[in-house]
DNA sequence: TGACAATTCAAACACCTGTTTTAAACTAAC
DNA sequence: GTTAGTTTAAAACAGGTGTTTGAATTGTCA
C-alpha cells in the first residue's frame, strides 16, 4: 500500500526471497483463505511484520508469489520444439514440457497447484495469468493442430481439441488425489512423466485423424451416429 | 455429536433440508475453510445453532452436504447406457453423463464443484467417494475400452485412456474459469453439452484405434519415433 | 564516527470464526 | 390441558486471524 512496486523489481532483500518462497508453498498447500501469515513467517524464519513491510498485505503477498511462480516456471520449462521440428515432434515437444511444467517435483512444483486453485476460486491474478501465458501457448497448441489436422484456424473443432489435449495433461494435476488413491503404486518420476507425455501424444495423433475425416457440420449427424447410425 | 445419526436418515425437518441446500451452494462457491456458518445458516433462515444441533458440527455439516449430493447427482444422471448397445453408443452414453453431471447448471450444479474442492485439497470425504462412485464409474469405462480397442483388462494403457477420456471432460469443470475467459461467447446449454459430448466420443474413438495399433512395449521406441526418429 | 534511512522485532489491537450455553417456542401424545 | 421431547432463538465465549504500532536493530553513506 506504502510502497511503489509497480514494476515488481526482483526481491531485494534476502526476507523477501524466502518469504515468496515459503508463502508459494503454504498458499498451494492449504489455499490462500486457510494459509495463514503466521505460518508462513514461521517457515521464513522472519517476523510478522514482514510481510506488511515487504508486500503491504496478505493479497499483496499472494499477487506477488504468483508473479514470481510463473518467472520461475517459464524460465524452467521453456514450451515450444526446435525451429524445424515437424507437427508430431512439436506436439510432443509441447506436450512433454506440460506434462513436466505440471507434475515435476522441482523447486517451484507448487506453481500449478496454485493454477489450479486459482481456477477454482479465481481472482485477478487469473485474469493477468489468461491473458500472458495460457493465451499465448494456446495458439501455439493451436497451430500445431491445424498443421496435423489440416483444418483452417477458424474451424470450431480446433479449439475442441486444444481443451482435450490440455485437458488430459491437466487431470494429473487437478486429479491427483483420485489417481493417487486408484493406482497406489503409480510412481511420477521423470522417465514417468516421459511415458505419460508419449501416450496423450499418440492418443491425440489418432484422435486428430479422427477429427479431420468427419463431416465439418457444426453437430449434424454426430450424435445420430454416434447413438445408432442405423435403425434395422 | 450428540446425536446417533449412523445411518443418516433423509433430513427430516425442513431446516435440515435448507441447511443441506445452502451449506452445498456456499461450501462449492467458496471451499470449507472460506465458507462460513453465519453464511449458511442465513441463506436458509435459520439459527446459527441449528447447525450444531442438526450435524453436531461444521464437519459434520460438509460431511452430510457431500452424501447428499452424491446420492441427488446419482439419482439424476445414472450412467451407463441400454443393455444391448455397441461399444460406441456405451462410451457415447458415458461420456454424456458425465459431461451433464459436470456442467449441467441444474439444482445440484455445486455437487462437482465441491468434488473439485475435494481433488485439491482431500479430506476422508473423498476416500468414500473414490470407493464408493469413482472405482466403480472407472471400471465401466475401462470396459468400454477394453471392448473397443480390443486389449486386454491387464494392460496398462487402458488405465491411461481412462484418464484421456476422463480428464477431456473433466477440463471443463476444473478449468471452468479459464474457458470462459478464452471464449467469452460460448455457452453451455443442453445442446452445446451434447456437441462437446460428440467431440470427446469422437476425438476418443479416434485415438483408441491408434493405441489399439501401436506395438504393446511399455514404452520402447514411442519416445524416440515421436521426437526425431530419422536422423539425416 | 555520526546521522539517517531501511529493516526487524515483540506486543497489542480489532475483528471474525466455530462453538456452547441457556432459555424460549413449538409439537404431539396422553 | 399438561407434559415430555424436539426444535429454534439470542447471546456470549474462547480462540485464531490479519493488521498495526512504536521501539529496537541493522545497514549505509557523508
Amino acid at each position: 500500500m506504502n510502497l511503489m512496486r509497480a514494476k515488481e523489481p526482483p526481491p531485494s532483500s534476502a526476507t523477501e526471497q524466502r518469504l515468496l518462497e515459503s508463502a508459494g508453498e503454504v498458499f498451494a498447500e492449504k489455499g490462500f483463505r486457510a494459509a495463514t501469515i503466521r505460518d508462513i513467517i514461521r517457515r521464513a524464519g522472519a517476523n510478522i511484520a514482514a510481510v506488511n513491510y515487504h508486500f503491504g498485505d496478505k493479497d499483496g503477498l499472494y499477487a506477488a508469489v504468483f508473479r514470481y511462480a510463473r518467472k520461475c516456471c517459464e524460465e524452467r520449462y521453456p514450451i515450444g520444439a526446435a525451429a524445424g521440428a515437424s507437427p508430431r515432434e512439436r506436439l510432443h515437444a509441447f506436450v512433454l514440457s506440460m506434462v513436466l511444467r505440471i507434475l515435476d517435483s522441482g523447486r517451484p512444483a507448487w506453481h500449478w497447484q496454485l493454477m489450479a486453485r486459482e481456477m477454482m476460486s479465481p481472482t485477478e491474478a487469473l485474469d493477468e495469468m489468461v491473458e500472458n501465458s495460457i493465451k499465448p501457448e494456446f495458439e501455439i497448441i493451436a497451430r500445431i493442430i491445424c498443421d496435423l489436422t489440416g483444418l483452417p484456424r477458424g474451424d470450431g473443432r480446433i479449439g475442441l481439441c486444444v481443451n482435450s489435449v490440455i485437458g488430459q495433461a491437466l487431470f494429473y494435476r487437478h486429479a491427483q488425489a483420485v489417481v493417487h488413491r486408484l493406482h497406489p503404486r503409480q510412481k511420477f518420476e521423470r522417465k514417468d512423466l516421459e511415458d505419460l507425455a508419449d501416450h496423450i501424444t499418440e492418443f491425440s495423433l489418432g484422435a486428430f485423424e479422427a477429427v479431420a475425416r468427419k463431416p465439418a457440420g457444426k453437430s449434424n449427424g454426430k450424435h445420430r451416429a454416434a447413438k445408432g447410425e442405423r435403425r434395422s
